[in-house]
DNA sequence: TCACGACATTCGAATATTGTTATGTCGGTA
DNA sequence: TACCGACATAACAATATTCGAATGTCGTGA
């Protein structure tokens, strides 16, 4: 299957809007604009509890919209490099448009703050 | 509220993506490219009841992807002119990928074949 | 006025999603 | 080995979404 072809793909793209129609998983998107991030850092800065950070970031996983990989004690999460180009400009475009918001900068605000050398404690 | 921020409100965008996440949703989406549609065309191209079909189109039509207007007996849809860049950029591109699917290859096939002078009857 | 067609809405059952609490897993460390 | 912290998963109740069947609304034409 070509690139192009995957990224037409209905049920691919729908079960990709599904996962980003819902504002925590939105603004879980745009703080991983900001690089890397282990599953503290959600809960941190958005006030998360710890099962439901780690099940959004699950429901953006199964997506294809994040990948994850474990560093010692942590799992750190970062914007999947998309499949196809559909869902790449997509997400680069919403992306950029967040990092606007007022809720979002808040967001990255507190991720900064928490993002220190002793970050995971 | 300039055009710019409307498309960043977190809620607002959310609505959006949710009423992209739904397969029959995209695939009316996509018959939309094509040029204003009663309901009666969404029933005979995608096979939906008629009041699903209905239903489908007030969804999209909440989240403000498209807009009707009655004429006599029929309700006619269309894409509505998006009120923030990012949300028309992100339409135009999922159109434009769509329209090689097989499966939206089909449905407009089947909208052609209903789309005559007598297409409502 | 009545009947009809096109569409919208309501209702109810099945299913899916949500967030919390409790528990399980896996690395690291003593 | 045992323990601890970071994360994942299970189980549950609350809520939301789904679709079909039935019903309501509105415009048209007799």
């Amino acid at each position: 299957m070509s690139i192009a072809a995957a990224a037409l793909d209905v049920r691919q793209a729908s079960r990709f809007f599904k996962a980003l129609g819902d504002e925590t998983r939105l603004r879980i998107v745009a703080l991983l604009s900001h690089g890397e991030l282990c599953v503290c850092h959600f809960e941190a800065a958005l006030g998360l509890s710890q099962p439901n950070a780690s099940r959004q970031l699950g429901v953006l996983r199964s997506a294809g919209l994040v990948e994850s990989r474990r560093e010692g004690s942590w799992v750190y999460y970062r914007l999947a490099p998309q499949l196809d180009e559909l869902s790449r400009q997509q997400l680069q475009a919403l992306v950029a448009a967040f990092s606007r918001r007022e809720v979002i900068k808040q967001d990255v605000e507190r991720l900064l703050a928490t993002r220190g050398p002793d970050s995971c404690r």
